[in-house]
DNA sequence: TTTACAAACGGAACCGGTTCCTTTTTTCAT
DNA sequence: ATGAAAAAAGGAACCGGTTCCGTTTGTAAA
């Protein structure tokens, strides 16, 4: 049913490497564009790609490794890449490693068969194991959202935007200060962040921040709201994620606290969903969209074997919504 | 650098066609078997992947073509696809088409192109040109959440999700009623699910209804939202998807209403996010996960050659929760 | 020991393209 | 009209596997 070069070579009295070069842009006569752009058209002639490959050895495949493929910056990403990719005639492989380090090391190396040309990896945390791997399937690897020496990076600025956060929640005179945020082991989200919103306190003498952890789902963050609340009443819970923050957020309503007059809650990401919740969430936006396009452009770039800047740092835009009372206000 | 299936054949002293049985199960005996194992090992051997797909035209990805990767419905479904793909050997070839009709056809020729065993297409309508696109493909398509004569499809009982919210909301009292829906050319979600309330509504006499219609944005569900309160006086918005009611919710707050004394609303999805906002939104669940994995498996047995029956009908959950006010009850 | 048959293996064709090299045709200046 | 150079086309090798078929080797029965 499905024609080959052969086929259309035969059809149009041409050698087949005629019919290659037509297609490629290779030299024509006029009379034999016409009658192959004829037959090609009537007969829905479609190269196979594997033939293709095969001897060119590259694919327009970029693979894609998100944590989960649920969450609003890994959809937010995948979305910028396939946006950018669709422009260059890339395809985009998504390979979803279930927040399982051991699965993203498969997934490099099953990528790698698939001969993609280039793989963008959405990691937690890189560790020794990434690296060999990355090294050994001999494509680019890219690294969104977690920095690496070693490797090609885009990275938000996460000590910024805690910083940033941190100097707002002060500044609207917040003293008595729970961080909920996760594992360390999650560089940019665990660390970085915390370290940003650290120094921002560290300017203000008076302040007490406790730390606590919990992970990314809400549910998890539901509970530990709960420990923090019976333990500790800050006037703030700085939240690590958007997602912790709506966990947050849901056990100041059951216990009937109000939000911002009896309990604040901020967040990081700028989830869409931020802003329709009510009150609307104050939280640091990270350009997820963008992040893509631009990993997309550079993985491109990188499989083409041209220079890309070994990591690039993506500015972060504070966006100051309703979930924070401002204490300075006079009192009614 | 990568060694091909000759160079482990010339280093185990033995024939390319031996080394490809090893690979595949043929009969080898077992000193070889014992070699080749080492020498594969140790050399790293990958086969290449194009090449095998060449001779045995086939492979093992299967391409989703999703309307937009930044919704709870596609996220799920996709997460149900790769869960049960990752099972089988198989892999997900992601599509964004970017909610364009003419996309998903682009989509599927090329996905074609690529040569995926099968496609999973997640329609908003299915048209004529998607029929033979489908035809003319050759491949094994497998629609979801949309029904067709003419298709393998997996499709969601929106007619049963629509009767089940109307009589819920009947029960509680409601009479004076805006349905906030989509547009009717989405079948399954703009057409049946307003019929199957449409049928609730109709066994209360007393029941005045009236029909509005949004797209499936939130920012455009919220400038509804303001229209119909401009203009009636509902006790009840229900809306078409929980996205929508995201958004009237959102305009009532805005506006003072609290929810549900003043105003109730409902969606429909079980999006995660009905559960955390508050007051959690009363809406019908689709089982979208399980709806992926189903899709994997049918598309696999399609692509298999096997029978799979023509159309499935999944079915839905009601999830009351707490954005539905009881009219019913005492006033106090 | 011979015979018979299965297991193991080698050789070659093939999948559907691309590319290099050679031959034929066209073009154009002399 | 002739020759040289450029353009166009053909032929064959190649990419890295799979598979078919024929030959060799091993094993068990006669």
């Amino acid at each position: 049913m499905n024609k080959t070069i052969s086929d259309i070579a035969q059809m149009a009295g041409v050698a087949k490497s005629t019919v290659s070069r037509y297609l490629n842009g290779g030299s024509v006569s006029a009379k034999t564009k016409q009658k192959l752009e004829r037959i090609t058209r009537e007969s829905g002639y479609v190269p196979n790609t594997f033939a293709q490959s095969l001897k060119a050895k590259r694919t327009n495949l970029i693979g894609t490794i998100v944590p989960r493929l649920d969450s609003f910056a890994a959809a937010q990403t995948m979305t910028g890449i396939d946006e950018e990719l669709r422009t260059s005639g890339g395809r985009m492989l998504v390979y979803n490693a279930g927040q399982d380090r051991q699965r993203e090391i498969e997934a490099m190396i099953d990528l790698a068969r698939q001969k993609v040309a280039g793989i963008i990896l959405m990691a937690t945390e890189v560790t020794e194991q990434h690296l060999r791997t990355a090294e050994a399937v001999g494509i680019p690897v890219l690294l969104v959202g977690q920095g690496h020496r070693e490797l090609h990076s885009l990275v938000y600025d996460d000590h910024r935007a805690g910083l940033l956060m941190g100097r707002h929640v002060l500044e609207m005179g917040h003293r008595r200060i729970a961080y909920l945020g996760v594992t360390e082991e999650d560089e940019a989200v665990g660390l970085h962040r915390k370290e940003g919103f650290r120094q921002a306190a560290a300017e203000y003498p008076n302040c007490e921040v406790r730390y606590f952890e919990s992970s990314f789902k809400i549910s998890d963050a539901r509970l530990a709201a709960e420990q923090i609340l019976d333990h500790y009443s800050p006037t703030l819970i700085v939240c690590a994620t958007d997602n912790i923050a709506l966990g947050v957020v849901k056990t100041a309503h059951i216990r009937g606290l109000s939000i911002p007059s009896d309990l604040s809650v901020t967040g990081f990401g700028g989830y869409e969903v931020t802003e329709i919740i009510h009150p609307a969430l104050t939280t640091v936006r990270f350009p997820y969209f963008e992040a893509g396009r631009l990993a997309a452009q550079s993985i491109l770039k990188l499989t083409a074997g041209q220079e890309v800047e070994h990591s690039r740092v993506l500015d972060v835009e504070f966006h100051s919504q309703e979930s924070v009372d401002n204490l300075n206000k006079p009192s009614v």
